[in-house]
DNA sequence: GTGCCCCGTTCTCCCATCCAGAACATTTTA
DNA sequence: TAAAATGTTCTGGATGGGAGAACGGGGCAC
C-alpha cells in the first residue's frame, strides 16, 4: 500500500497500539524499547489515547481498553450479513453440538465475525475479529471459490500461500484445483490441514447477484466426523444453514 | 481528563474515526464537514488509516474496517473473567430461554462483554462493546453496589445521573438507597426502568478478595417474569451462574 | 536510615511535519 | 458541451511533535 502523504504521527500512535497489544499491560519505559520513540513521546501518545478511552492506566501500567471492542462491535452489529447470519450460526452449533463459525473477507484476509460453541464443541484459538489467510481454512476456500479469478490472483499475490502444515495448500495449482472442486460440490472441506485431527466443513453465502458475502462452517474432531458424515450429514446441515441465510438476505 | 501534552494530530485522527463511525460509509468531502480539517488533511488521515487496516475504501467511499474488532476481540479473549464467564452466560441463556448479559466496569461506564440469546429472547439494542451508564441497568447497579463508596461518588460525579425514563434512578439518594438493597439481598433488579415492560435481574461476580469483577444478568419481558419469579426463580438462576463463575475464577 | 537507581512525568526549544489552499484529474449533472 | 461536483496531488509556511534534560517519588540494598 503506497500512501502519498502518510500522517507520520498517526502511524506512531498505531505502532504504539500494536506494541501495547503484543506486550500487554506495561510501563512507559518498557514500551519505548522497540518503538523508535523517546520516553516523552510515548508518554504523550499514551495520555492522549487514554483521554479518549482507548488506553487505560492502572498504577504505573498502561494497557488497551475496551474502546476497540466498542467500535468494532458497533461495526459488526451494523452489518446486515452478521445480523441475519447470527441466529443461523447459533442453530448450527446447537444442532450439531460442535463449533460453528462465520467468516468474511476483508483486504484479502479472512475475518471471523463470530463463533458459537455447541455442547461438545472443541475450543480452538479463534475469536471474533481474528484474521487468517483465506487458503488455510475451509471457510476461506469457500469464499475464494466464489470470488472472481483475478481477485484470487491478487490475494495470493498480496498475502502469499504459506503452508500451515505439510498437508495444507502451498501452491497456486493446488489452490485452483481445490477451488474447482469446491465450486462443483458446493462446499469446502479442511481435513486436518490446519490442525491435525480437526475436520471443518464450510459453505459460501451469496447474495441475489451471486456475490459472495461470507462463509459459514462447522469444526469438529475427526473422531466425531465419520468419512460418510464428512460428505453427508455435515455438509447437508452447513449448506442448509447457508441457504437459510441467503433466503433471509434476499427476502 | 487533563492531559499536559496531548498529541493533536492523533486527536484529529480519533475525531475522524468517530465521525466515520457516526456517518457510516462516506466520501472525503462529506467527512470534512464538522471536522475542522481541510480536504487534504482528511484525505491524508484516511489513507494512513487505510494503510494500517483500520479504514477500508470501496469506490470513492471510506468506512471503518474490522481491525477494531480484531484488536477489541483479542483484548476480550485475553481477559480471564470473560473466558471463564462465557460458558456460564450461555448456559444461563439456554436454561431460561431469555437474553443473558455480561458487563464489566471501565472508566466509570458499563461495557457489555457479551450477550447470549436463548430460544425466546427479546432483541435489545445491546451488543458486545456497547457502553451504558452504570446506574441505568441492573447489571450496573450490581457492580456499583460492590465498589467502594468513594469510587461510586467519583463515578456519579464524572458520569452524572441522567434519567433514562421517569421511573429510573435520578438522584444521589435514590441511588445509594438502591445500592443498600442490592447489597442486602445479593442481586439487583431493573423493573422497567430502562425500557417499559422489560425486567432484568443481575448479580455481581467477585474474586477471592471481594473485588467486583463484573456482573451477569437475564433480561426478559415482564409478561414472562411473574412477580414471584422476579424474586424467586430468576435471581436464583442468576446467582447460581455468578457463583459458578466465582468458583472457577478462584479455583 | 541513607543513598542509589529506576520509574513516570514535566518542560523547553528546535526542526520535522502537518495541512490550508490551490491545482489537477475524473465523474456527474444540467 | 459546459459547469459543478468529487477525489487526489502538490507545496511552503506555521504549527506542534518529541529528544533530551530535569524533576519527584517509590523501592531496594546495605
Amino acid at each position: 500500500m503506497d500512501v502519498k502523504h502518510p500522517v507520520r504521527t498517526t502511524e506512531k500512535t498505531l505502532a504504539l497500539i500494536e506494541e501495547l497489544r503484543n506486550r500487554g499491560p506495561c510501563g512507559v519505559t518498557e514500551l519505548t524499547q522497540g518503538l523508535d520513540m523517546g520516553k516523552s513521546a510515548v508518554h504523550n501518545h499514551l495520555t492522549t489515547l487514554q483521554k479518549h478511552g482507548y488506553v487505560l492506566k492502572t498504577g504505573d501500567e498502561y494497557q488497551l481498553g475496551l474502546k476497540f471492542l466498542e467500535v468494532g462491535g458497533s461495526m459488526r452489529k451494523s452489518m446486515e450479513f452478521y445480523q441475519i447470519a447470527e441466529p443461523e450460526v447459533k442453530s448450527l452449533a446447537n444442532e450439531t453440538g460442535e463449533l460453528a463459525n462465520l467468516l468474511v473477507e476483508e483486504q484479502g484476509m479472512g475475518v471471523y465475525l463470530m463463533r458459537s460453541k455447541g455442547e461438545e464443541a472443541v475450543d480452538l484459538d479463534t475469536y471474533a475479529g481474528r484474521r487468517t489467510n483465506l487458503h488455510t481454512t475451509a471457510l476461506g476456500k469457500a469464499i475464494l471459490a466464489h470470488l472472481p479469478d483475478e481477485r484470487v490472483e491478487e490475494i495470493i499475490e498480496h498475502r502469499g500461500l504459506e503452508r500451515k502444515t505439510p498437508r495444507s495448500i502451498g501452491s497456486r495449482e493446488e489452490l485452483f484445483e481445490g477451488l474447482d472442486v469446491v465450486r462443483d460440490r458446493g462446499y469446502a472441506i479442511d481435513d486436518g490441514e490446519r490442525l491435525e485431527g480437526l475436520r471443518c466443513i464450510a459453505a459460501p453465502v451469496k447474495d441475489s447477484t451471486d456475490k459472495v458475502l461470507g462463509a459459514i462452517s462447522v469444526s469438529a474432531p475427526a473422531s466425531r466426523v465419520s468419512d460418510e458424515d464428512l460428505h453427508g450429514e455435515f455438509p447437508e446441515r452447513v449448506l442448509s444453514a447457508a441457504n437459510v441465510i441467503e433466503l433471509n438476505i434476499n427476502y
